[in-house]
DNA sequence: ATCTGTGTTCGTTA
DNA sequence: ATAACGAACACAGA
């Protein structure tokens, strides 16, 4: 669940309680999280410190002294917090990394789905998974007229599209269902049937949606929390997410839920209609 | 008790 | 190249 800006929301919260911290040892209790070898990884990351957490998609990365990156990415339920070693261990938690002060950087996921990897700094846009990633959904880096001729290109539904991470970065099965609706497009329309005018709305919405979201400090649905373990407040704002039966915020219609390349696909049968 | 739904990415197959 | 689909996992709820 986490997507962009539950990952945002978690870099931002993470970031203000363990950078300058300088690690002392790193406990792999499930080994399988670690991409490559665990001892190699306990070795390189033990004394280093901390300078800063980056965000790249949904993929977190966490910046070392001396030009080491991990790049962790949560998947559906990882999540990391700040305790004190006093703490007893979470029944989830698989790794644990050791600071000088006493407090530990713990990493907690019931699924087991997340993973971790490091690299050199600067090296991590190498990775197949980081380098097939499209544009950041800012103004800035999402340009309306390349996503269009992109989107123009492809022969899948629209929203399965969205979601494969390379026309723009940071939609999930959430916020995926949520731009739809807003810029009322049918979940299963094939995107090369998409207008221009609509690319152009949805481009929109895109960026304006994920803002949002980050401002409200992510959705939580099922379970997501920060750092702190604080819970976000835009599953408020969700018109069609989980609102099968209910009526359609705009036209009373209600909401259906069909399953669109496996997943899970809320909207509005009235307002958004395949072309 | 067995089955289903839950979501992200990757590897395999067409 | 592009698309489609199962696998990786655990657990709640029917």
């Amino acid at each position: 669940m986490p997507e962009l800006p539950e990952v945002e929301t978690v870099r931002r919260g993470l970031s203000a309680l363990v950078i300058d911290k300088k690690v002392i040892g790193v406990d792999v209790i499930y080994p399988k999280i670690i991409v490559g070898d665990p001892s190699e990884f306990k070795e390189q990351v033990s004394g280093r410190t901390i300078s800063a957490i980056d965000r790249r998609g949904k993929y977190l990365l966490f910046r070392f002294s001396a030009d080491l990156t991990m790049v962790s990415h949560l998947r559906m339920e990882g999540k990391y917090s700040v305790k004190d070693a006093a703490v007893p261990l979470d029944k989830h938690t698989h790794v644990v990394f050791n600071f000088d002060d006493g407090t530990q950087l713990r990493y907690n996921d019931v699924r087991k789905f997340g993973r971790m990897q490091l690299v050199e700094t600067g090296m991590e846009k190498m990775l197949p998974s980081l380098q097939k990633l499209g544009p950041e959904p800012t103004p800035e880096t999402f340009d309306a007229q390349a996503f269009y001729q992109a989107l123009h290109r492809r022969k899948k539904a629209v929203k399965t599209a969205l979601l494969d991470q390379t026309l723009v970065v940071g939609l999930g099965n959430i916020y995926v269902d949520e731009v739809l609706w807003q810029t009322k497009i049918h979940p299963e329309t094939k995107c090369a049937n998409i207008t221009e005018q609509q690319a152009l709305v949805l481009h929109d919405n895109i960026i304006l949606e994920l803002e949002r979201a980050i401002a409200a400090h992510g959705t939580t649905v099922f379970t997501f929390t920060d750092a702190n373990s604080h819970s976000g407040s835009f599953q408020n704002q969700l018109n069609v997410y989980g609102k099968k039966g209910e009526p359609c915020p705009r036209c009373q219609t209600p909401i259906q839920k069909i399953v669109v390349g496996q997943r899970g696909t809320h909207f509005c049968p009235h307002c958004q209609q395949v072309i």
